[in-house]
Order: structure tokens, then C-alpha cells, then sequence
DNA sequence: AAAAAAC
């Protein structure tokens, strides 16, 4: 059976898909962009064309009817309440969307069967660009009490019929090294701690369990104990930004589509009573960031007492100085159930030392992964630095911009991430590129939630190719085609730098980053150059001198990028840890995973296949020819010190077949 | 000094 028909999904797109659309491609500039259909004037070669708009009949009719009293469903509990809900009506689902992002489609596939039509891959096709044996090269390191073993397949985790099933509308068609080993952990009740770079299926590796957990032990209780207005989630995953959170939010909805398990989401800076109304119709998974949340705890209509499963994504960037108290206040002050009594999973890219010995105050006799690619998309993002003088950035910027712009021929996507420092940066620089003929918008916290969104969306969508971005852009986002990242201005620590490049190469694809580096960045040459050598970067020399210089400032920033630990190691190993008899670490390996990572990111989901070819390669001006997958064969990847775990098995079939 | 995150 060919995939092309295979879909449930796809079919469900198919028959509430509007038969025209708009062209996907537009730029409108600034003081263009509350008319509809204006075009943009000369200065610009990017494609123009008509606004692309999301029609409001677009909605499809509830995708859920009948859905929610399928079989996996617990039992009477929340039956009456099912017709409420049950067979939305088109005015309905539109109203009520608990997100400002327009929901194009009420099908929470629509974006994987969109991807497939669109791209029109055959099974043939599946094949090509992808480095299987790149999988091999590995490295995963583990510590902890007792560690359950890897998976090779889904199917060996009993995740039940109904995941199994939103798991190949998904199109995945194999675990991810993440999902691999964080699975069985999380399955087995374990607590984690886990390192592993956004892209790499990591939203996945917690919902999984998450949502099997949900359904198997808490569906039931999951109703409301008696007072009125307040609900009583049984799982909570925390984001840092309210982008990521509504991101999480879409992932989680593919996941727990037909099972019975509800999920929601709140954040800032969207109405709070349409989210009330949606977590009145019930919630067991509440996706959140922590504001919010804490304002709906305060006013008693979110409970945590029921919690039995809480994640933190990007957990370092939860824990960090600004974060804490808050998180801190959710997870310990207001009325979740302690740690034991939970179970609670950790993951970021990065994980220096000082933010694990917080975290582990939220953890029971936890497991610490680590699991390829730790840090950075290494091989698929090549990674160059230029001297440039802070006076002289703009100008160099527009030469990027230039060349990339002359590169792209085929009108193929090729989007360009610029990260700078302030918000006040942002507006400038969008600005001015704006008014020299970059379609640029910037997004950032300053501005209202529906400018965050639309820009992040005009973004993705290639109406505007040019996103200018503060760090609220740096973390966790899944931006396909963006070809190249730009540190216009260098992030204040080398772990910011990690996140945002990781903004590319996604996908099993090349990516380019840019950094711009001048003299006040010196302090952070030293980890950025130990960083570089670890991925196999070419260090220019000049930036090798400033690293030298920089020993005198002492080891703190590049403290965990050294030889061999990379993004995250366990802290209970190191020397002067004396923990508590909560935390046994048994060594299973000795060395830390290693230092290169050959992992590619969505390739083992069969839905990031697509770009292939004619995506990536050509459309960044400078970029290094040298990296491509021919970097993959020479076998220069040290695997340092993965030992012991690192064994895996057999990676034949990896491909649909193993889904029939 | 700066990002982010509630109203």
C-alpha cells in the first residue's frame, strides 16, 4: 500500500480542503500591511503577490464528533459531557479557538497530510537524502538507579491502539534516539532529566507517555472533585514562551486526537475568559506558560492537586534567573503533589551544572540522559563567525542578505533568522530593512500577542523571508526552510548561542549559521571556539586569539563545553557532589557522550522527508559547500566515550514498511 | 543592561 493512501488524516484534509487557495508567498511591508493585496514596490525581488489570508469558512466541521466516545475512552465519568462537545459545528470551532492562531482546519493533521500533498512523495523518495547509518553514530549516555533499556520500535513500547494510531497519522515511523531511551524511561514512572536538542523529537518523547499515562491511570479522576469552577489537570507541561507553549499544544493535540484525553492551553496576552471556556470543557493535559498560569491558580479555576505528571520544557531557561521564583512557586508552593508522588520530566538542550542542582529539587531518584546531538545540530549546521564591528553590522548584514537574496532562483523557500539582543534592536533593524527593500518583520515581547503570532506566521509562511527576532525566538520553535540564522548581535552565553542556531538544520537538513563577533563579545570566545572545535567547525584564527586572551577571565562561561561534556553531564558525578541517599547514580558508562552528533533530526519521521533536493542546498548564498551528506562517510565522528549503552540494534527497515 | 513571563 503506498503511503499516499494510506492516510486517515490525509483524507480527512481532502474532504474539508477549500478547493483554491492563495499563493503562499508575500511580502507586504509595514506601512503596507493592513490592506490586503497591496504588493510591495520595486526594491524588492521576493516573490509579491496577493496577502495570503486563513478564511474564515476554512474551518472544517468538527473534526472530533463522534470521536471522543471511541474505545479507549475511560469509562462514565465525563460521558455526559460528551455531547457538549461532540460534533462541533463549523460557527463553533471558530469562535471558540483557544489560540489567536487562526485554525485553518479543525484537523490537528492538516499540517502533516499538507506536507505530504504538497511535497508528493513516493515511497521511493522517502529514501533519498536520509543518512541511516548516521544513526549508528549515536552517542547516549545514561545515569541513574536501574535505567530501563532503549526501544528500537513503537511498537515494542505499549503506548496502546489509539497513540499507535495518531503515531502514523503523524507519519513517524520510527522512535528518535530521544524517544528511544526517554520513552521506557518515562513509561517505567521513572523521573528524568534529559538532554536533547529541539527537533529531535523530543516534544514527542514526553507527551507519549504522558498521554498513555493520562489515559490509562487518571482519566477517571480527572473531573472536576465538586467546586464549580475549577478543573483538575492531571499532567502539566510548562514553556517558556507562549509560542513554544502553543506549539506543544498543537503536537499534543495530533497526539491525544480520539483518545479521550483532553488537552488545553493558556498563556498571556490572549483573552483569558476564551481559555476559561476551554478548560471548562475539561482538561487532563494543560499545556502553559507560567504567568498565566499562576493568575488561573490564584483565581481557582486551575487546581494542580490532581498532577501525576508534570514536564518542563526547555527546563534550563525555567530555571534560570528570572524564571525560578515563578516556577519554583508552581511546582512547590501552590498545591502540586510533591516529588514521588509525581512524576516529572525535565528536558532541554542545554543543562549546565548550577540549573541541574536546582532542578534535582524537583526530582525523585531521577534518570540524567543524554542523547545525541547534545547542544547543537553539529554536522548539518555550518557554522561561521566574522569579525564584524558593531558599527558596521547593518552593512554587513544587507551583503548577506544580498547574496542569499541573488541565490534564490528557484523561488523556493529560504527563510533567514536574524537574532538580536533588544527589542528595541528588533524594531530598528526591521525597520530599516523594511525600508531598503528586505522583507523583514521582527517579533519580539514587546509587541502585542496577534503581531507575535502573525509575524511568526508571515514568517514561516515566506510572505516575509526575513524574520528579525529577540531570544523569545531562540528556543524550542520548529521553523522549517529556515536556511540560515544570523547572530547579528552575539547572545550574552554560549548556551543562547547553542539554541539559536539550533533554529536550523532541522530536518535532517543543512543549515547555515552567521555570528557576528566583536571585541565586547570576547569574553565568550573561548566557549564558542571549544563549541566550534566540538562540531567540527573551522575556527578562524583571529577568534582563536581572542580565546587565548580570554583564560584570563577564568573557566565559567564555557564550563560545560570542555573537552567532552558538551551540553549536559549528570552533575551527581562530578567531584564535589555529595547527594543525598535520594540519588543513586550508578555509573553505567564512564565517559560522556561525545562530542560529535550525527543525529538528524526529523529525518526518522517520515513527515520531514520532503525537502529534499531541491531544499537547503543551494539557497544560502555563502554557505559551505563542504557540508552536505558527504561529511557523513568519512567516518570522522568521534564517538567519544559512549560506552556501555551505546549498542544499537538493527536499523533495517526503517522506513513505512515497518507500519504494515 | 537585557529576554521572558499576568492583568
Amino acid at each position: 500500500m503506498s503511503l499516499r493512501t494510506m492516510s486517515w488524516a490525509e483524507a480527512v484534509t481532502e474532504s474539508t480542503r477549500k478547493p483554491t487557495r492563495q499563493p503562499l508567498n508575500t511580502y507586504v511591508p509595514p506601512h503596507l500591511r493592513y490592506n490586503a493585496g497591496s504588493s510591495y514596490g520595486p526594491g524588492s525581488s521576493f516573490t509579491e503577490s496577493t496577502q495570503y489570508g486563513f478564511p474564515p469558512s476554512y474551518a472544517g466541521g468538527g473534526y472530533r464528533g463522534g470521536g471522543r466516545t471511541g474505545p479507549s475512552r475511560g469509562g462514565g465519568g465525563r460521558g455526559g459531557r460528551a455531547g457538549g462537545y461532540g460534533g462541533r459545528s463549523r460557527g463553533w470551532s471558530q469562535s471558540s479557538n483557544p489560540s489567536p492562531y487562526p485554525k485553518q482546519n479543525r484537523d490537528p493533521f492538516h499540517d502533516v497530510s499538507e506536507k505530504f500533498e504538497k511535497l508528493q512523495v513516493s515511497e521511493e523518495d522517502i529514501n533519498v537524502g536520509i543518512n541511516f547509518d548516521a544513526y549508528e553514530d549515536i552517542p547516549v549516555d545514561s545515569s541513574g538507579e536501574d535505567v530501563p533499556p532503549p526501544v528500537n520500535t513503537f511498537q515494542d513500547i505499549d503506548l496502546g491502539d489509539c497513540l499507535n494510531n495518531n503515531i502514523k497519522r503523524c507519519r513517524y515511523v520510527k522512535p528518535t534516539p530521544v524517544q528511544r531511551h526517554a520513552i521506557p524511561i518515562a513509561m517505567a514512572g521513572r523521573d528524568l532529566m534529559a538532554c536533547a536538542q529541539t527537533g529531535s523529537g523530543k516534544t514527542a518523547a514526553f507527551c507519549f507517555p504522558i498521554i498513555s499515562g493520562v489515559l490509562t491511570k487518571c482519566l477517571s479522576r480527572s473531573q472536576s472533585p465538586g467546586d464549580g469552577w475549577t478543573v483538575f489537570p492531571s499532567a502539566l507541561i510548562l514553556s517558556p514562551t507562549r509560542e513554544l507553549a502553543s506549539q506543544i499544544y498543537e503536537e499534543a493535540e495530533k497526539f491525544a486526537y480520539q483518545s479521550g484525553a483532553k488537552v488545553a492551553v493558556v498563556y498571556g496576552g490572549a483573552p483569558m475568559g476564551q481559555q476559561l471556556r476551554e478548560l471548562e470543557r475539561g482538561v487532563d493535559i494543560l499545556v502553559a506558560t507560567p504567568g498565566r498560569l499562576v493568575d488561573m491558580i490564584e483565581r481557582s479555576r486551575v487546581s494542580l492537586k490532581l498532577i501525576k505528571y508534570l514536564a518542563l520544557d526547555e527546563a534550563d531557561r525555567m530555571l534560570d534567573m528570572g524564571f525560578e521564583p515563578q516556577i519554583r512557586k508552581i511546582v512547590q508552593r501552590m498545591d502540586m503533589p510533591p516529588p514521588g508522588a509525581r512524576q516529572t520530566l525535565l528536558f532541554s538542550a542545554t543543562f549546565p551544572n548550577e540549573i541541574q542542582r536546582l532542578a534535582a529539587d524537583f526530582l525523585k531518584n531521577y534518570i540524567f540522559l543524554t542523547v545525541g546531538r547534545v547542544g547543537s545540530s553539529t554536522d548539518l549546521i555550518a557554522q561561521k563567525v566574522e569579525f564584524v564591528r558593531d558599527m558596521d553590522k547593518i552593512k554587513h548584514l544587507c551583503g548577506l542578505l544580498k547574496n542569499q537574496r541573488e541565490n534564490v532562483t528557484h523561488g523556493k523557500l529560504a527563510l533567514t533568522l536574524v537574532f538580536v539582543e533588544t527589542k528595541k534592536g528588533a524594531n530598528h533593524l526591521e525597520n530599516w530593512l523594511s525600508r531598503n527593500g528586505f522583507p523583514a518583520i521582527a517579533i519580539h515581547g514587546d509587541k502585542v500577542q496577534m503581531e507575535r503570532e502573525r509575524a511568526l506566521r508571515s514568517f514561516k509562511c515566506g510572505s516575509t523571508p526575513i524574520l528579525v527576532a529577540t531570544d523569545v525566538a531562540s528556543r524550542g520553535l520548529d521553523i522549517p526552510h529556515v536556511s540560515h540564522v544570523i547572530n547579528f548581535d552575539f547572545p550574552k552565553s554560549i548556551d543562547d548561542y547553542v539554541h539559536r542556531i539550533g533554529r536550523t538544520g532541522r530536518a535532517g537538513k543543512s543549515g547555515l549559521a552567521t555570528a557576528f563577533f566583536s571585541e565586547k563579545n570576547q569574553p565568550l570566545a573561548k566557549a564558542l571556539v571549544e563549541l566550534m572545535k566540538e562540531s567540527k567547525q573551522e575556527v578562524p584564527s583571529w577568534l582563536n586569539d581572542y580565546a587565548d586572551q580570554s583564560l584570563s577571565y577564568g573557566g565559567d562561561q564555557s564550563q560545560s563545553y570542555g573537552s567532552s561534556n558538551f551540553g549536559g553531564y549528570d552533575f551527581r558525578r562530578s567531584e564535589n557532589y555529595h547527594g543525598s541517599d535520594n540519588y543513586g547514580y550508578g555509573d553505567s558508562t564512564v565517559g560522556v557522550a561525545a562530542a560529535t552528533f550525527n543525529d538528524v533530526a526529523g529525518s526518522y519521521a517520515a513527515d520531514s522527508f520532503g525537502y529534499g533536493g531541491n531544499y537547503g542546498d543551494s539557497s544560502v548564498a555563502a554557505s559551505a559547500g563542504s557540508f552536505n551528506d558527504a561529511s557523513y562517510t568519512g567516518g570522522e565522528h568521534d564517538v567519544a566515550g559512549a560506552s556501555g549503552s551505546s549498542s544499537y540494534g538493527n536499523y533495517e527497515n526503517i522506513v513505512a514498511g515497518g507500519w504494515d
